[in-house]
DNA sequence: CGGAATCCCCAGTGATACTG
DNA sequence: CAGTATCACTGGGGATTCCG
């Protein structure tokens, strides 16, 4: 799989009919990007703003690849200094609800501790519950 | 390295709304796992063979952080030799048509090379879409 | 059979500096 | 302001092995 160039030894999971849509979500950081947009149109610098803490390499690097999936559109504004606005394509606002319907659901689960995917020795699931 | 400085441990990103609904789906085989659920209860070696490619330790992690955030429920079977049935809770239940909107808008999507999130020096996207 | 312990590798991220 | 280049590090995941 892959552009003539470099390939990845790791063999990616077998698609579910879920792949295509959580590639948009992959990423530390998509979410917080797509919805930093799913209001007005934002550029770069104010994105950087709305998502404290990104680094400009990794807010570049998915801007680019939701632009690429279709979700995100780039418009260079000619101004001086030059400046770029991204927003949601007609796909991208189609995907919101379903995202919030997410959201939604999201609100119900339990809080759990991130760390729970690095189980504790010797700690029960009740006792990692009950926390 | 010289003393225990408490260097940052990859700061987590601020939370989003999102964040919660995708702790369920994060890592690589989470989409797999849940979908392999959606229908009937499944034994472990059941998912083991519904999910080519996967190993034990995976599957066994995903199962735990998912029964931890509330979204399986695991049952051990007094059987000999012993067995563990896995199934969606209700909220896990909840959860579904919220997956299929997201699945459906997936549909939507262009077919784009997973390798996106990694872009070939030179190549413009326009040539990225176009292959 | 269901799962935990160990070892290793690499994709994604952060930090920093640099360019247009 | 809007990105890109380079380096270093981390932890998720694969493979294998061992346990109840």
């Amino acid at each position: 799989m892959g552009l003539p160039l470099r390939r990845s030894k790791v063999e990616p999971p077998p698609p579910c009919p879920l792949t295509r849509s959580l590639l948009l979500l992959r990423g530390a950081w998509a979410p917080n990007v797509i919805w930093a947009l799913s209001g007005e149109a934002r550029r770069f610098g104010e994105l950087r703003h709305d998502i404290p803490k990104i680094s400009a390499r990794v807010l570049s690097a998915r801007l680019r690849e939701l632009e690429i999936r279709g979700l995100v559109s780039r418009q260079l504004l000619d101004t001086s200094p030059p400046s770029a606005e991204y927003a949601l394509t007609e796909l991208g606002r189609e995907m919101m609800p379903a995202i919030k319907a997410l959201v939604a659901v999201g609100h119900k689960l339990p809080e759990v501790d991130a760390r729970a995917r690095k189980p504790a020795r010797g700690a029960s699931i009740a006792g990692r519950l009950a926390a």
